[in-house]
DNA sequence: AGGGAAAATGGTAGCGCTGTCATTTTGTCT
DNA sequence: AGACAAAATGACAGCGCTACCATTTTCCCT
């Protein structure tokens, strides 16, 4: 009864309006959704909520779902395929009006209902692999080429690798799969590699993996972290260690963290537009067009702990 | 024709499910809870993902419902009670079982609809004020008294406070409060504030603001900032700037991010429980309890910078 | 084997809207 | 004023389930 489009004359509204504001009542949009075949709801499986990475990306999807009257369906899947598996169906029974996950690795399971589904699709972060419909992200193999030349470029040739665990975090595995191939290409290899188990804070998994990793290793001069939230564990244990760095030990990131270019020395990292990359999945999904690939690209920042 | 419950064979109910399977059959939900007038879902609306602290809430709320089933509808308000009331309203229309919000104050539309709509509501991380139905969350005021009575425990007596809009944060305008009236009852007073009014970056307004009040004050032997962010800042202006904590400046935030136990020096801080306040809130909506005001507490965490 | 309780199955109204079509009212032009 | 188009209103089926009741089948005990 309560409907916006069509056939209600102006001044009628305005009174039913002004009516339902008084009762405050609500329209009851499930009822709505199933007559209308068609509903105003996003599905979003992210596997974290830990740094901020995600949140920001959530929160450029959210600017563009609110202002197309859109709301977001939310699971967290914790990095684990079959969680995401069972939140992705959890979530699909709501009949949203699309989807948006993390990353192109899925379950056989999970592509199967995401491709059968009839709704549209959007992967995000990675654009390392075959996408199901849309895919929005910047490829992580080139992001770990690019860190490892520029630590190459710098004359750095005894690095490290401190990082939390790959098989969990395959986006993280794919940069240090690139990295690692530029180094093999100039005759080089990793000095040495520590993996922290830990999924709670990455910070401290930065800091103690590096401790760790110069306990047992001397003449390391650079170490490549799996990402900033560790960088930055390890460039707080060498400030409180008098390590200096760069010159006794560089440091490089992934994320390009707004808290990284506020620490005392900015520290290199690679930066991705996350906001943008949630934007531009968001209107692709709610566009209609074609399947694409969007690889949104990343910036090389050059801190001072190159 | 697929519900779990009641009157279904087990073996006509293992055949339903693996043809289901196979044609990866999602039941509708949509339908379900309109004809069961009971929905799974459950709205949150909060102010913000900028750093961990909601996020880290969202986690302990989201374990709970996950585990019964329900799944959470987000909604983003950025500080803004208007935006907030609209997204009441638009999460009310999906008949949320339930409801949580962040804070106590509300648009008096907002505070009608939550109070008419049928439905539990929780509101979390503060519970100074009034409540519409359950409250979970400490108390800001003594959070900030007790912040001060560190302070001057300690013996600082020349203390300026460093935040961010507290008209946009009303908690955190809470706790200066709250930290006023301590400095009042002692006599005293912040030598200066400095009002960073970014909404962005917390760490940038943090040292940015820090390096503005230091410029025009000297003589300060502590600051109280408005959360950790801005602390982290400020203690990242301090060593750029061999400004020496404690002995040459204090510095003491709010929330107890984890980060702020892995700088060189700890933060000293105020650590909420923000987990098992997301998971009690979750518990009590779920629970169908009574009304009720929940105090988490909160720890003072005495760190290096103090 | 017969009787009665329990379990399984079948059938159907209706949840609160939307989309559509039939009908009525209003407006406009000659 | 009459004729016609346009706008507004009214009426109603149906979206895919669940809740509930009626019926049938199965099971168990005497």
């Amino acid at each position: 009864m309560l409907r916006n489009q069509g056939s209600v004359s102006e001044s009628a509204r305005g009174k039913i309006l002004e009516a339902a504001a008084d009762l405050n009542y609500v329209p009851n949009r499930i009822a709505g959704t199933l007559a209308s075949m068609s509903s105003k709801l996003i599905g979003i499986v992210v596997p974290s909520v830990g740094n901020t990475v995600v949140p920001e990306v959530l929160a450029g999807v959210n600017a563009v779902l609110e202002a197309a009257g859109f709301q977001p369906v939310i699971g967290v899947s914790n990095y684990d395929a079959l969680r995401e598996e069972a939140l992705i169906e959890s979530i699909l029974s709501w009949r949203p009006s699309g989807i948006l996950v993390a990353g192109l690795e899925h379950t056989d399971r999970a592509r199967a209902m995401l491709k059968g589904c009839g709704v549209r699709v959007v992967e995000l972060l990675d654009v390392d692999g075959e996408g199901i419909d849309i895919v929005v992200g910047s490829s992580q193999r080139m992001a770990g080429r690019k860190s490892a030349e520029h630590l190459l470029a710098h004359n750095y040739r005894h690095i490290g690798y401190v990082g939390h665990d790959i098989r969990v975090d395959i986006r993280a595995g794919k940069r240090l799969e690139g990295f690692r191939a530029v180094l093999h290409e100039n005759g080089l290899n990793f000095v040495d590699q520590e993996f922290h188990p830990s999924m709670a804070s990455s910070v401290e998994a930065g800091r103690v993996g590096l401790a760790r990793l110069l306990k047992r290793q001397s003449g390391l001069d650079a170490i490549y972290f799996s990402n900033d939230d560790l960088a930055l564990g390890g460039y707080f244990h060498c400030l409180e260690h008098d390590i200096s760095v760069p010159r006794d030990l560089a440091l490089f990131g992934y994320n390009g963290l707004e808290i990284t270019r506020l620490t005392p020395q900015p520290l290199s990292t690679i930066r991705t537009p996350r906001i943008a990359m949630g934007k531009v999945g968001a209107n692709l999904l709610l566009s209609g067009g074609p399947s694409t690939i969007v690889d949104v690209g990343f910036e090389l920042v050059v801190g001072a702990t190159t």
